[in-house]
DNA sequence: TAGATTGTTAATCGATTAACAATC
DNA sequence: TAGATTGTTAATCGATTAACAATC
């Protein structure tokens, strides 16, 4: 929770700690040193030990980190403290996997409603959740509190309801459309581009078949020089 | 297509590259220069073309790079040339949302069957996929010629699952449980943590406000010292 | 040829790791 | 107190950017 520019790779991290940090609280583990949760998550002691330290000093010398308080710390740090209402628009299959994923509530994501353009899916009923008209969004927007707005629509249309959801004072945009969004400079954009991971995927599957038919041409050559 | 171990960062743009001369490509463009595509893309000319040399000399000096030319050398790079077999482990919400993304055929990866283990979904039949019993999956995926495994499950079933996976000769995992894999290292993992991401868009609205917050207090300390 | 733009080397910047003094 | 482990500084490593000679 403080300023001075924490690096995007940091940030990234802290989301992993804190899903660590959840499972040893449940396995009823009180501390934790840099170096046992090191091994656990297979990344250096002194990478935690740094991290850490750019919101302040969790741990305490000779004994290591609290795990409740530590929990307790990052979830602040990512404003896991506090409520962000959310609202999906696209009820597709992938906006209906995120209104039945719970954890979300649990965190304090909460759903305040569902929309789309399909009358087949309008009026239905996603976990007490009612997917609404989307002509409905702004006056919703502006009635309900609002801060999160999940895209899960086509590409085609996703450029366009960004647009929309901006002027209507959306804070955040979770892009799930396979496209860059064009927005001002205080609106967050998180993209998730399942594609892109698909195809890294792909690249490593090939560059580890590679990998292994070079080593065995190595192998034969040194059966049969 | 190089060995030299490509870095993480690269491999992690390509996509989105290939995405841009995709449209590119659409749009009738026949060739672009690093500085042009760098200016649509919000990305340094000099990273361009740093990245792209990594695989090979794809462009020419005073011409720029042929747009279809690239754009298939990147689709070779990463392995989109060729299909890969893909299995759905989970038919729920997300397992259908993957399911029904047809884009991700068009780059070869052939959904090739989908499993679950409750008997609702077992028997229904996705974009012409039939949702199967997941004990069918170890024959299944010896008798049908699948790479990639989906892994759109609860937490507390993916180890397990994953077991499953490489007993059963799978080569790569896309993982959507919110859980890290333990898997042989000739077996690939690609994690797709949605509560992480939503955690990072949280940390992002929260230090946007604090931010704004702040200018706020400085333009009104500057009004009435 | 002159202009444009790459491929590539060198310089800078940032992130990770190592080391250790401070301290519980 | 002695041992353990943090917080933090310094060293290393890697990635990004700048610059420019090569060349189309």
């Amino acid at each position: 929770m403080e300023q001075k520019q924490i690096s995007k790779a940091v940030i990234s991290r802290l989301p992993r700690y804190y899903r660590y940090l959840g499972e040893l609280l449940e396995d009823g583990v009180e501390r934790i040193s840099s170096g046992e949760l090191s091994a656990k998550m297979k990344v250096t002691a002194s990478q935690i030990r740094q991290d850490l330290n750019n919101f302040g000093g969790f741990g305490q010398q000779g004994y290591g980190y609290n795990v409740k308080y530590l929990y307790m710390e990052i979830a602040k740090i990512l404003g896991l403290d506090r409520p962000h209402g959310l609202i999906i628009i696209g009820a597709g299959n992938l906006g209906q996997a995120i209104a039945n994923y719970t954890n979300f509530e649990r965190r304090g994501f909460i759903i305040k409603g569902m929309f789309d353009i399909n009358p087949a899916l309008i009026g239905r009923v996603v976990r007490g959740v009612e997917i609404r008209d989307a002509r409905e969004l702004e006056p919703f927007i502006a009635e309900n509190d609002v801060q999160i707005a999940a895209l899960t629509i086509p590409k085609t249309m996703a450029p366009e309801m960004a647009d929309r959801l901006v002027k209507a004072g959306i804070k955040a945009i979770w892009n799930f459309a396979h496209t860059d969004l064009v927005v001002p400079d205080d609106v967050v954009v998180e993209n998730v581009h399942l594609s892109e991971s698909l195809m890294r995927l792909s690249y490593r599957v090939c560059s580890m078949q590679e990998q292994k038919e070079k080593e065995r041409e190595r192998a034969a050559k040194k059966k049969r020089p």
